[in-house]
RNA sequence: CGCGGAGUGGAGCAGCUGGAAGCUCGUCGGGCUCAUAACCCGGAGGUCAGAGGUUCAAAUCCUCUCUCCGCAACCA
C-alpha cells in the first residue's frame, strides 16, 4: 500500500473565506478520496495560519486579543470544511503549541549552520520608510522605495541565505518537470525570480508582535510564511531533534494543492527551507486557478461574496461538491453564479444522475418486485454498454493523475448518460408487455444496476452522500476498487430498495428570485450597519492633511506601469509638482491636462516606477472597476480645502 | 520590446505531438412513456481574433497586429 499525502495550503484566518477559498479544500478532498479508493495510505492535512501584522489590527479593532479573533475565524473555517464534507486527517493550526514549538527549532537550526544570519553587517534601514533592504536590494545605495538615504544601525532583523540554494532548486524543477505544475507557473517562476537571481529574504520582523517569536532573540517573530509553511512537516511531528513516525511515514508531500497566488511561496522559499534543513521536497505544487463570480473576482468591497455554508444550505452539499469539481477547469478561472449552479444541478445530477437511478430502481420494483431473477439473456446493445462503463475507471484515472479533476468528473456522468441511453435502446416497458421476455427484461435491468453500482462507486470521491444514498437504494455495498474492473458482480437475486429521488429540479426562475430578494434584504441591513461606524477621527486628526487645489499642467504615461500615470501639478507654490496617481486605467493624459484636483500636499513622497510622487490626487472608488477623480472648478491653485 | 496564458457556432469549454471542426447547455423538429415535463434521435448555427508564411494538407507550426487575463513592478 502506497503512502500519499496531499496538503491544501492552510487559510488565512483574517476573515471568513468565501466559497472561491473554500474550493481548494474540495477539490483536495476529492483527490484524498480517490487515493484512498484505490488503495493508498493517505493523510489529508489541512488547518489555518493564524499569525501576522493584518490579523493583530483586525483583532485590535475587533477589539479582542489576537488569539480570541484567531480562535473564532478557525472555528468558522473549520465549520466550512466540515459542512463541505471534507475528509482531512488533520486539522492543524499555527497557532498549536508543537507547531510553535518547532517552528522556533528550525529557525534556530537555520541560524546555527548559517543559513539565517543576522543582518548587522549588511543591514540598511530607511526610517521614513520604516523598511529594510539587503546591500543587493539598494538602488544606488540609496532606499529602493523613496531614494534616500539609508542607515547601518538602526534595525536589525534575520536573512535567509536563498542564493546558495539556487542552484539545487534549479536542478530539482529541472528533474522532475511536473514539481511546478502547470507548466505555465513553472515558466513564471523561472522567468521572473530564478533566472534574474534570487535574493535573500527578510525572515523576522520586529513591527508587529503577533508570531513566533525567535527563541534566541525575543524582540523579533518570524516571517509568517516559514511559520505558515513549516506547517506541512510539523504537522506530521517533524523536529530538527528528531521526527515522529508521521513524518518518517509521510514526508515528502506527494501534492501540495494551492492558490496559484501563492505559487511563490510553495516552490521557491519553501524548497529552500527544506533544501537548507536537509529534508526532502515535495513531489508536486499544483496551482489551482480561481474561482470568480461570474467573470469579476470575489472581493468583499463589491459585494459579491458567496459563502460555502450559505449555498450549501440552499442547493445542498453535494451540488455545491459536484458544481465546483466539474465546473472550474484545470488551469483556467472558473465561474460561479447561481444561474451557473442551477443549470448544472438540474442537467447533470437532476435530469441525468438522478433520474437515471430513479427510473431504473422504480422498473426493477415495478416488473419483478425488487428482485432481479436473471442476468444471463444478452442481447445486441449489452456489450457495448459494459464496455462504455468499463472504460470510466481507465478514464478517471488518468484525469486525477494530472489532476484534472473535472475531466473525472466528466467521465463519470457521460457513464451515466450512456445507461439512459441504453434504456431507451432496449426498451425494457415494451419487453415487459409479453412474459416471455422476462429474462431478457431482467437481463437488461441487471446491466443498469450494475452499471449504476459502479458509477456510484466512482463518485463517491465527488459527491460522497449521494454515492452511499445511490448504493443504499440498489442495495449493495460492494464497493471495491477490483470491483470496477469486471462487470456483472452484484449477485443475481439480490434486491433493490425504495426509488427516491435524489435530487429534485429546480425551478431556475423562483430560485433565482428568492435569492435576489434576500441579497437585497441583506443590503439593506448593511447600509444600516455601516454609517454610524463611519465618525471614529477627531478634527485633529482631519488637520493634520494638507488637501490643496493644484492644477494638472502636464500628464505623461508611465512607460513600466500600466495603471500609473505621471501628473506635474501646479500647486500655487510656484514650484511643480509631480505626482503618480494609478488612474490609468480611466483617464488619458489629454483627458485632464488642465484640470483642477485636490491633492494631499503633505504626504511623504514615494518612488513608484521610478518616479518620484509628491503626494496623491483625490478620487473616488465608484464600484469595483470605476475610479473618478475628484475635479475642482472656480478654485484657484493652492487653495486650502477643509 | 519584463514573463506567461487566452481569443473556436447564442453561452461555457475540449481539440493545438498538423490529415475531412467536437462536447455540454440553450434552441428547433421528431421519438418514447419506465422515470424527476425527465430520457433518446435528428436539424440549424462557426471564414477556429485578424494579416502574412511553411506544407500536398493548419484551429493545430512560424512571423506580425489587435483584444482580454494572470505573474512581476506597482494603484501614495
Amino acid at each position: 500500500m502506497n503512502k500519499f499525502y496531499i496538503t491544501t495550503a492552510i487559510a488565512y484566518t483574517s476573515q471568513k473565506p468565501h466559497i472561491g477559498n473554500s474550493y481548494e479544500i474540495v477539490l483536495t478532498d476529492a483527490i484524498a478520496r480517490f487515493r484512498r479508493m484505490q488503495g493508498h495510505d493517505v493523510f489529508f492535512l489541512t488547518g489555518t495560519d493564524e499569525h501576522g501584522q493584518k490579523i493583530e489590527e483586525k483583532a485590535k479593532n475587533a477589539g479582542v486579543s489576537p488569539k480570541e479573533y484567531v480562535d473564532k475565524v478557525a472555528g468558522e473555517i473549520r465549520e466550512i470544511c466540515d459542512i463541505l464534507n471534507t475528509s482531512y486527517d488533520k486539522f492543524i493550526r499555527t497557532t498549536d503549541d508543537y507547531h510553535e514549538a518547532v517552528v522556533q527549532k528550525i529557525f534556530k537550526k537555520l541560524y546555527e549552520q548559517g543559513d539565517i544570519y543576522k543582518s548587522e553587517y549588511s543591514g540598511h534601514y530607511c526610517v521614513p520608510c520604516e523598511s529594510f533592504f539587503t546591500e543587493t536590494q539598494l538602488v544606488d545605495g540609496k532606499c529602493p522605495d523613496c531614494g534616500r538615504e539609508v542607515s547601518q544601525t538602526s534595525e536589525e532583523a534575520y536573512f535567509l541565505r536563498l542564493s546558495k540554494y539556487q542552484k539545487q532548486l534549479e536542478d530539482y524543477i529541472e528533474t522532475n518537470p511536473d514539481f511546478i505544475y502547470p507548466e505555465s507557473r513553472k515558466k513564471e517562476m523561472v522567468n521572473n525570480f530564478l533566472k534574474p537571481g534570487l535574493q535573500d529574504l527578510c525572515v523576522s520582523r520586529t513591527s508587529f508582535r503577533w508570531g513566533v517569536p525567535v527563541s534566541f532573540d525575543e524582540k523579533h517573530v518570524i516571517y509568517v510564511w516559514i511559520d505558515a509553511l513549516s506547517n506541512y512537516i510539523t504537522a506530521l511531528g517533524y523536529s530538527p531533534e528528531g521526527s515522529g513516525e508521521l513524518y518518517k511515514k509521510y514526508w515528502p508531500a506527494d501534492v501540495h494543492i494551492i492558490g496559484k497566488d501563492i505559487i511563490r511561496f510553495h516552490t521557491i522559499y519553501w524548497p529552500i527551507i527544506l533544501l537548507a534543513l536537509g529534508e526532502p521536497l515535495p513531489k508536486q505544487v499544483y496551482g489551482h486557478p480561481w474561482v470568480l463570480c461570474g467573470n469579476d473576482k470575489m472581493s468583499k468591497s463589491t459585494g459579491n461574496v458567496i459563502y460555502a455554508d450559505d449555498l450549501v444550505n440552499r442547493f445542498g452539499v453535494d451540488a455545491i461538491r459536484y458544481y465546483l469539481l466539474s465546473e472550474i477547469p484545470f488551469a483556467q478561472d472558473g465561474g460561479l453564479t447561481y444561474e451557473m449552479i442551477i443549470e448544472r444541478y438540474n442537467s447533470d445530477l437532476a435530469n441525468n444522475l438522478g433520474n437515471l437511478v430513479n427510473r431504473t430502481v422504480a422498473m426493477v420494483n415495478k416488473y419483478f418486485g425488487g428482485t432481479l431473477p436473471c442476468n444471463t439473456c444478452e442481447g445486441e446493445f449489452d456489450d457495448d454498454l459494459k464496455q462504455a462503463v468499463l472504460a470510466v475507471l481507465p478514464a478517471v484515472e488518468k484525469a486525477f493523475d494530472s489532476l484534472h479533476i473535472c475531466d473525472a468528473a466528466e467521465a463519470v456522468i457521460n457513464a451515466a448518460k450512456r445507461c439512459n441511453k441504453y434504456i431507451d435502446e432496449t426498451l425494457p416497458w415494451v419487453l415487459a408487455k409479453d412474459e416471455a421476455n422476462n429474462d431478457r427484461l431482467s437481463t437488461v435491468l441487471y446491466n443498469l444496476i450494475e452499471s449504476i453500482r459502479i458509477i456510484a462507486v466512482l463518485l463517491s470521491p465527488f459527491i460522497p452522500d449521494t454515492s452511499r444514498e445511490i448504493l443504499s437504494q440498489i442495495n449493495s455495498d460492494i464497493t471495491s476498487y477490483d470491483s470496477l474492473k469486471c462487470f456483472g458482480v452484484i449477485p443475481v437475486g439480490s434486491s433493490v430498495g425504495e426509488a427516491k429521488p435524489l435530487f429534485s429540479r429546480l425551478d431556475a426562475e423562483k430560485v433565482l428570485a428568492e435569492i435576489n430578494e434576500e441579497l437585497q434584504k441583506k443590503a439593506k441591513e448593511r447600509e444600516k450597519k455601516e454609517i454610524p461606524g463611519i465618525a471614529q477621527i477627531g478634527i485633529e486628526d482631519f488637520a493634520k492633511l494638507d488637501l490643496r487645489v493644484a492644477k494638472i499642467v502636464d500628464c505623461q504615461t508611465v512607460k513600466k506601469a500600466k495603471k500609473l500615470l505621471q501628473l506635474t501639478l501646479d500647486d500655487g507654490s510656484g514650484k511643480p509638482r509631480t505626482v503618480a496617481s494609478g488612474i490609468a486605467a480611466w483617464y488619458k493624459p489629454e483627458d485632464i491636462i488642465g484640470k483642477s484636483v485636490i491633492v494631499v500636499a503633505n504626504l511623504k513622497s514615494a518612488v513608484l516606477c521610478g518616479i518620484e510622487s509628491q503626494g496623491m490626487i483625490l478620487a473616488g472608488d465608484c464600484a469595483e472597476d470605476d475610479v473618478k477623480v475628484v475635479f475642482v472648478e472656480n478654485m484657484p491653485e493652492g487653495t486650502k480645502i477643509r
